[in-house]
DNA sequence: AACCAGTGTTAACGTGTGTTAACCGATTAG
DNA sequence: CTAATCGGTTAACACACGTTAACACTGGTT
C-alpha cells in the first residue's frame, strides 16, 4: 500500500509544518504550500488524493484554487481551513459533495477524521467510475473507451471528462453553461466552440452504437440518449 | 412509480402559479408556499425530494430558508431563483454541490433541464415518453418521429416539446397562453407567431396519416384530434 | 537544440434551428 | 358589408452549432 498523498496550502509556515508533520506520523505523504498558486502547480505535478486549503492565502485564495481544480478534476476532496471571522454562507455553500471545512482552530484530530471520512467516500464511488452506455465500456479514471470486446481505444483527458458528464446525465439535457464552467473555467465563445470540437469528436467516437447518440437542444446544451 | 414532490417557495402569486402549473404538467407533485416560513414547515411535513426557493421572500428569504434546511438535510438538492441585482459571490457560493441557481427571468424550459439534471432522473423514468397518434410513433426523449415501418424522422427539440403536448392532451383544446409561458416562457405577440410556425411544421410532418389532423380553436387555442 | 507526437484551441466555412416579416385567407364584431 | 382580428403559410434572416483543418503549446526523445 503506497502512502496516500496529501496536498496542504497554508500561508502561516508554523501552522502548515506542525499540521505537515502530524500527518506525516500518521503515514500521510504531504505537500507542504504557502500560496495558492504554488499549490496549484504542485497539484498538477504531485497528482495527490486529497487537499487541504487554508481560505486565506497569498498569490491565490483557497476558494478560487478550489474552483480552479474542480474544474479539471470533480471528485478529488478538498477540505477548507477557515477562520472563524469567514462570511459563513460562503463557506457552507462550498460543503457539499467531496468538500468540508474546518473552523481554526482545531485539533489534529479532527482533521485526521475527516481527511479520513473523505477518502473512505471517494474510494467507494472510485470503484463505480467505470460507465457502461450502449454497447460502450467507459473506464472513466483509466480514460479508456471500448466497444463490445473491440479493442480499448484511449481518450483525452477532455474528452473523457466531457463523456463522463454527458453518461451521468444522460438522457437529460446537460447545461452548456454548467459543463462549460466546470471543464474550462468560463462560459465565453471560444470555450463554446472549443466544446463543439470536442462533441464532434466523442459523436464520431461513439458512432459504432447507433442506438446511442449525442443530440443538440438548441440555446439549452447536449442530451447523450440511449 | 410515485411523482417526485417539489416544494416551491416563490412570494409572487401569478409566478408561482405558473411554474406549479407547468411543473405539474411534468408529473411532478408541487407544494406552493409564499414565504419561508410556511416553506421550512411544508418542506417537515411533506419531505420534498427538491426544492425551488425565490431568495426574496418574506419572513424567511431562501438562503435562510436554504441554511436552515442544509442544518437538517444536506443532500437534498435546492434550486435558488435570485434577480439579476443579487450578489454574484453569495450566490456562486451557493451553487457548488448540490445547489443551482436561476437568474429571474427565466424559461420553464431552463428550470425543468435544472431539476431533472440535480435529481439525476434515471432512463427508466424517463424512457416511458414513447407515445403513439394515428400510424405515427413518437419518441419524445430521442426527439423521433416515425410513420408505420417508415423511416424515422428527426425532430427539433421545439417540435417534439410541442407534439408532445399536444398529444399528451389529444382530443382536447391545448391553451394558447399555456402552451407559449411552457415552452417560450412567455405569450407576446413574437412567440405566438412562432409558435404558428411551428403548428404548420407539425402539420406537415404529420399528413402521412389523414385521420389525425391540428385543429385550430380561435382564441383559445388548439386541438389534436385522431 | 531540433524534432516529434499528442492534446487542445482557434479559424474558416457550412448546415440547421428558431424568429421575424410579409402577405394571404378566414372568421367575427359592429 | 366592412373592418378588424386571428391564424396559415412561406420565405428571409440571424445566430447556434457541425465539421475540418490549421495552429500553438506541452513534454518527451534523439
Amino acid at each position: 500500500m503506497p502512502k496516500t498523498t496529501i496536498l496542504l496550502a497554508e500561508d502561516e509556515p508554523a501552522l502548515g509544518q506542525i499540521i505537515k508533520e502530524s500527518l506525516e506520523t500518521r503515514d500521510f505523504n504531504v505537500i507542504l504550500c504557502d500560496n495558492g498558486e504554488k499549490a496549484f502547480e504542485k497539484y498538477q505535478s504531485e497528482t495527490p488524493e486529497i487537499l487541504v486549503l487554508d481560505v486565506m492565502m497569498p498569490k491565490k485564495d483557497g476558494f478560487t484554487l478550489a474552483k480552479d481544480i474542480r474544474a479539471i478534476d470533480d471528485t478529488i476532496p478538498i477540505i477548507f481551513l477557515t477562520a472563524k471571522s469567514q462570511t459563513q454562507d460562503v463557506v457552507e455553500g462550498f460543503t457539499i459533495g467531496g468538500n468540508d471545512y474546518l473552523k481554526k482552530p482545531f485539533s489534529m484530530e479532527e482533521l485526521i477524521v475527516r481527511i479520513n471520512n473523505l477518502l473512505n467516500r471517494t474510494e467507494a464511488q472510485k470503484t463505480s467510475e467505470v460507465l457502461q452506455i450502449g454497447g460502450y465500456t467507459f473506464d472513466f479514471p483509466k480514460q479508456t473507451l471500448q466497444f463490445n470486446a473491440e479493442e480499448k481505444s484511449q481518450l483525452t483527458h477532455r474528452e473523457a471528462h466531457l463523456l463522463f458528464h454527458l453518461i451521468k446525465n444522460k438522457n437529460q439535457v446537460l447545461d452548456r453553461s454548467i459543463i462549460l464552467n466546470k471543464l474550462w473555467g468560463n462560459d465565453d465563445f471560444f470555450s463554446a466552440r472549443s466544446m463543439d470540437v470536442f462533441i464532434t469528436k466523442l459523436r464520431k467516437k461513439l458512432s459504432k452504437d447507433d442506438t446511442i447518440q449525442i443530440i443538440n437542444v438548441r440555446g439549452f446544451g447536449y442530451k447523450l440518449i440511449s
